[in-house]
This record gives structure tokens, sequence and C-alpha cells, in this order.
DNA sequence: GTGGCCTGATTGTCGGACAATCATACGATT
DNA sequence: AATCGTATGATTGTCCGACAATCAGGCCAC
């Protein structure tokens, strides 16, 4: 007989509650919309205290499967807003100190392919957006902030086009992570905003005239220059973000 | 002068708390590891009642910016675990009715480059336990469980192996959104855990000579494989996953 | 239909309470 | 010395009851 014993763990209330709730969201018991039973009512139902219940939402709230609907009392079931997910995603690694080395050799591998599958699948309304978006970058660049803004806001377009949810929520984070880097760069390489306006320009054009391999070609390029920027900025690429 | 007004909106309490609570943490002004001063302190602190506190803290828990060391009370900082970050993308995912294209698109995009920077990056440790997970699979494929948990293992293994954060932590999602197929999928073609096990090995030994282009074509291989598979085992890849 | 008013329902927050458990120190036992 | 038992205070998990602020909906006047 073994003398190890499963370490026994005792499941405070408010996370069986929580459990019990996402179990029935998860298997669409509950659809999204719909609306909760008060606090009080679900106390009754769980047999414990609406303190408790509380601590329960705000665990469901804070993942995303609840939401309060604004101006509104009462909770509604949701699913995670991809923005929210990504944010705790880049979060998680900017505290395990990712280096702008690990973001940008990520992006390396996942923006030309995403490029490329864009310029398969792209409907006529994201080629719309897309050249809104990239005429957008080459009018209001002169706001850093702005830049920035539309320089993200491009590749979401791009993950967008894609059709494909797990790829654009994949690159959401490294997005969230670049930001900041991408404000000192622009800033101080002077030459930065034009060349970015060239690629999203020719990146464009590729994804339009569905060149799949031409797209994909030009993202590669766009983001090898992101690397060479970030060299003239003068920022380390094997330090910490943020 | 405008007629449009900002949406005013009231934060409750105890998100201001969380808030706060997190700003310490992410300025790392409160570092991993540290323990977080008492509820009543913390009220006392806040000018808020305990229940406030706590609903704050579940808030924080369930980003993983706190935790609770098993057998202790006192909640102390954590870094959010990569297992748990990517647990909560791909439930996102599910409930937004991802379908196995999507994943499989994906894995398609992101393993070979992975495969590629793995053997590049590879350290002896690495390969010992790509080795060991690779004979593991090889001798414990016949109780299904432990194929799809070897499979999986292997990728992430894989994942450890480029030294890159960001994309062993991509990939986590994808393998536990192919978790469920991979079980049907393993069950039903007789012949998945030889074709698995024999590109394993292939894998493994392009990791070890540090033959990135070998690496990369033989995963490449690989994914396109598990399509083969669904379509044996008649898996619809246009529907969603669980 | 619009706007005002009333009423009940619901949430956010509060204060206080208590048992169970953890942390720690202090002896007692081997 | 190392281990064990016990005592004490700190802390959490959960409960109860309470109240103001706000939301939802109905009713009524215009």
């Amino acid at each position: 007989m073994s003398v190890a014993f499963d370490q026994i763990l005792l499941v405070p209330g408010y996370r069986k509650v929580a459990a019990a709730i996402a179990e029935r969201i998860l298997s669409r018991a509950l659809r999204e919309g719909e609306r909760l039973p008060p606090e009080t009512e679900l106390a009754r139902q769980f047999g414990v205290n609406r303190s408790t219940v509380r601590e329960a939402l705000r665990e469901l709230e804070s993942g995303g499967l609840l939401e309060r609907r604004p101006g509104s009392k009462r909770m509604t079931v949701s699913r995670p807003r991809h923005r929210a997910v990504a944010k705790d995603v880049s979060r998680a690694l900017a505290l395990h100190d990712v280096t702008f080395f690990e973001v940008w050799e990520a992006l390396t591998q996942l923006e030309p392919p995403m490029a490329e599958i864009a310029a398969r699948n792209r409907t006529k309304p994201d080629i719309e957006s897309l050249a809104a978006v990239c005429q957008r970058f080459a009018e209001e660049n002169a706001d850093t902030e702005k830049a920035v803004h539309h320089t993200a806001e491009f590749f979401r377009c791009i993950g967008r086009a894609t059709r494909n949810q797990v790829l654009g929520l994949a690159q959401e984070p490294l997005l969230d992570l670049l930001e900041p880097s991408l404000r000192v760069m622009i800033d101080k390489v002077p030459q930065a905003r034009s060349r970015i306006a060239a690629a999203q320009r020719r990146i464009v054009e590729a994804t339009a005239k569905r060149d799949a391999e031409a797209a994909r070609g030009w993202m590669a390029r766009h983001i090898r220059d992101f690397r060479r920027g970030y060299e003239l900025a003068d920022i380390a690429l094997d330090c910490r973000i943020i």
C-alpha cells in the first residue's frame, strides 16, 4: 500500500458557485444575452449567502462570462470579448518579462502567413476597411498617438480579413505589447511613418488583388522594417517590455 | 458647442480597489511571492468594507494576479500562470464557436515555424525532455487518454524549446481546443498512433541535429497528417468545437 | 406619444458576527 | 536534538441584517 496521499483540497463556496454557473454557460444552457436571476434568488437556489454569490459573480465577471450592460442592474450572460482576453494575455506576458525580441519574433512568424491567408479569404468589406485604415494612417500620422493606433488597427484589419478567429485573437496580445515600443520608435525614427505607410499600401494592394504571395512578402518586409526601426531608435531587443 | 456627452460611468468600489491593487502589481511595486496585507487591513487602508475588498480580491484572483498558496490563508502576489491564461483563451474561442478548421489552420501556420526556431534554439535539456516525451508516446499510446496527453505534451516541449514565451503561450490554447477532437480521431483512425509516433521521432531527430529546415518540414507534415486523420475519422472541419 | 410620478425590485456597500483554520510560540516527550 | 502536543492570536470563509441609490415598469396628465 502506498503512503502517498492526494492533496486534500477544500474548495471555498464562492468558487463552487462560480464553477456551477460557468458550467451552465459553457454548456450553453445559459445563452448569451440571457439575464441572470437576482443575487438573492441565486443565494436561495445555491443555499448560500448573498455575499458568497457576489464573490462568485465577480469571478465570472472578470472572466468575461458575465457582464453588466451599461445602465442596467441585472447581470447578463456574455461571451468573453476578444479584446479583454487579449489584454489578459498581454498582461501575463508582460509580467513574465517577455522581451522585445520575443514579440518581434512571434510577429515575424505570425503576420506573413496571416497576410497570405487574408489575401485569399478577404471579402469586399475587408478590403474597404483595410483601405480606409491605410488611408487614415497616411493622413493622420503626425500625431504619434494616432500613428500608433492606426498601425495596430491595420494589423487588426488583416486579422479580421483572415476570417480566422484563432489567428485574429493570437495577434491581439502582440499588438498590445508592441504599442509602447512602437510609440518610442515612431517618435525617434523620422522615416518610420513613411515606411509604414508605404508597406501598408503594398499589402493592401496585394490583398485587394488576392495576390497571397505578394501580401506575405510585403508583410514580411514590413515586420523586418520594425526591427530595423528598433535598432535605429536604440531600443534594446533583449530587454523586457514596459 | 457639441451636444454630445460622454457616457457617464460610475465605477463600483470593488473594481476601483481591484484596479488599485492591480496597478501596484503591474508596476512591480508588489513583487511576486509577496504576501498581501490581511483583508481587514486592506479595508482600513482603502476606507471600504471588508466585503468590498473581498470582491476585489476575487477579481484579481481569477485574473491570476493573486493566488493562495495551498494550505495558506494569506493571499500572495503571483504572475498569471501560462496554463491558466491559455485556458481562458481557449474557453473564449470555444464560446465564439471556433471551428476545427480555424484551429487546424492556425496550427498549420504556427507549428512549423516553431519547430524551426526550436531546432535552432533548443538546449540540451530540451532535447532530453523532447526525446522522453516522444518515447513515452511510443510506449504508452494504447490508452487513448494517455496518447492524447502525450501528443499535446510533445507540442508543449517544442514550445519550450523555442525559448520564446510568446510562441509557447500562443500555441497553448490551440492544444486545449485540439484535445477533444484528437481523442475521437485517435480512437477512430487505427494508423494514427503509429503515424504520430513516427512524425515525433523525425522532428526530435531534426531538432537534435539542429536541422531547422527538416524540423519545419516534418512538423508541417505532422500537422497535415492531423487533417487527414480528421477526414478519415469523419470529423467535419467546419463545425464548431465541443 | 411625451413627460412626470410612484412603487417595487435589485444592487452596492456597510457593520457586525462566528466557526474553522493557519501561524507561532512554548513546553513536554522520546 | 528532533518530534510532538498544546495554547494563543490572526485571518479567512461564511453568515445575517441593513440601507441608500438606482433601475424597471406601471399609471396618469398633457
